[in-house]
DNA sequence: TAGTTTGTTTAGTCTAAACTAAACAAACTA
DNA sequence: TAGTTTGTTTAGTTTAGACTAAACAAACTA
């Protein structure tokens, strides 16, 4: 097998893990700085990920930004240094929580509020609509609410835990399995 | 406050699923279709999905059959009737597990297997790479793999589970409550 | 056979948003 | 003060992909 230079190797995660960024709806810059910052030992700057990843700076501005907001970087200053450095956020449960959290007052919600308004909007109905056709709308509405409201309780929880890892997970899987 | 008719309530459950769908990253018009076959009694036609939802039938075409992949629909033949008809599946957990079945031979774990690929890449570096540095990216590396190999578990054990509902998820709240 | 009724495929359009290049702003330095 | 070094914003381009319109295919009907 043919081996390759460190670098050429770093070079495929950070195509790696711009495909999965993409796949995952988001720009492919955002996955390309977290695979750099993912595997540098030390903060990295703006131009040196303008240099590494092949974008330009307003695009790196604006994605480490939203990379921030999402806590799957942190920046850094130095003292004596004007620039702004940046590192990956390595504990993956953490992201998770933090991506859960940020969740509130995001488009989702809105969606889910009007899912819920349609509820009451139906119960709000007159007598005379409510034949079988609005009967099985109710009904069909008020299952979707509770599935959600179900999920909306777990991603609560989520959040509110003070630890989470492999071992939460493994507990998990233990529950399920029996 | 004012009642608006049954067919004007279900015209604003469409356009919020339609958001939903958008929201994240599917497109508005598996929203609209999903949201038709849910508020129906009956089975829905190709034709009458066009007239409900506003889009063409090309669309309507492929995105029922994309949403039956997904197990979010299912279509249905009636005897002496060559025309297709479509119902929503109502079990919302039915379909989360048939998502994560779905996900194998998916670009996600085409994408993960490259992020696989680079560790055994890494370890098959000749020892005059393997610096500080290269010690650094490998144990970032396997970290990784170790998040997705839990997460990869958790997905198998669900798939997995005979059955799956409301209760299953206060089980498993419970376990993280404490 | 030609004509219908259905669903699918295809070629092209339109839109949203990621990205580039360059202007700008802010904080420092000589 | 003018000049640097940094990050942000903006105007315009590019691209991906959802959607439309229309051709097509397949299965039936007269």
């Amino acid at each position: 097998m043919e081996t390759r230079s460190l670098e050429a190797i770093k070079e495929d995660f950070i195509q790696g893990l711009s495909q999965i960024s993409q796949f995952w709806g988001l720009p492919k810059s955002m996955g390309a700085i977290f695979a750099v910052l993912y595997l540098s030992p030390t903060a990295v700057g703006l131009d040196e990920l303008v240099e590494k990843t092949g974008f330009t700076k307003g695009a790196i501005s604006t994605s480490v930004r939203t990379l921030a907001r999402m806590g799957l970087v942190h920046r850094q200053s130095k003292i004596g240094d004007r620039k702004d450095y940046y590192v990956a956020e390595s504990d993956f449960y953490k992201v998770v929580r933090s991506i859960l959290k940020g969740r509130e007052n995001s488009e989702f919600d809105r969606a889910l509020a009007s899912v819920k308004e349609t509820l009451g909007e139906l119960e709000a109905s007159p007598n005379q609509e409510r034949n079988e056709d609005w009967d099985f709308a109710k009904n069909r509405i008020v299952e979707m609410q509770s599935f959600f409201d179900g999920l909306d309780s777990l991603v609560r929880v989520i959040t509110a835990l003070e630890t989470m890892n492999q071992n939460t997970v493994q507990k998990v899987i233990g529950i399920l399995k029996k």
